[in-house]
DNA sequence: GTGGGTTTGTGGCACC
DNA sequence: GGTGCCACAAACCCAC
């Protein structure tokens, strides 16, 4: 492996390292917002569950317009 | 649940759906990386191994000093 | 479904069901080694974290070995 | 720590990792009959989850036996 | 469509 | 008893 070749190898460890991260924080700051409601005495394991029922349903929806845009534009529509 | 109590339910949802949207946001930018390694003739298959194994030497290094902590607490050494 | 994908059917299931109860009956073994330690004073959940940092540990090694032979298969080595 | 208890210590990690491998070698072989049912056409995934729902109702009639006993020995029924 | 890896969900377990 | 934590199991997604 060149020189070149190292050195950008180690510049993308480190740009993924540091988005790994980032994304670490933000899980952090999801539980925060979890262990928040808990203390206001929601239950989180339920508010975890309507989170990912409306995070399917908004991926229904979205595959559905699809299918329309698809089906209207067949049709010369737009 | 009380109308007070709805409107805190509603605030905590949304908080947690912008976070996680943040966070598909970062998990598209570390695939964004990783195709841009594989452009330049990078395997990701070994990148993502790398990374991982980094980051278990990170772990290990940590409980490392977690077990020394417990140990010298255990002999009243602090 | 037939008569014969019925009866392998319950055989799989009882398969599976005899070895998770030889799982069960293991981890209950574990238990008994740590509540045993416990009674001669040592602290159990230091014990739990040697444990589970040497498991650690070798993970990592084999880990290297893996990344190891990736980059030795990627330059052609074997 | 004295020569006996390090002598002690390390007896009760190998027992304790030793049980760990058999509990291993035991998910291995659940794994290797669910593949074996794979390779039949079952459904593994329906499979896990009716084994997982014996498992449920069986601790189920369990607490209700014990209920039972419970109130057949309040009624001096044994 | 099959397998591997990653992420998410659930249960048990120890500690307070 | 109840609370947080950790390991196990399940679901998901991508690449091949």
């Amino acid at each position: 492996m060149t020189g070149a070749a190292q050195s950008r190898l180690r510049t993308i460890i480190e740009r993924v390292e540091r988005l790994e991260e980032d994304k670490a924080g933000i899980m952090g700051d999801i539980k925060e917002v979890y262990d928040e409601a808990k203390g206001e005495g929601f239950d989180v394991k339920i508010l975890r569950k309507v989170v990912s029922l409306r995070k399917l349903d908004k991926t229904v929806r979205e595959e559905q317009e699809t299918v329309l845009d698809f089906y209207l534009t067949a049709i010369g529509d737009r």
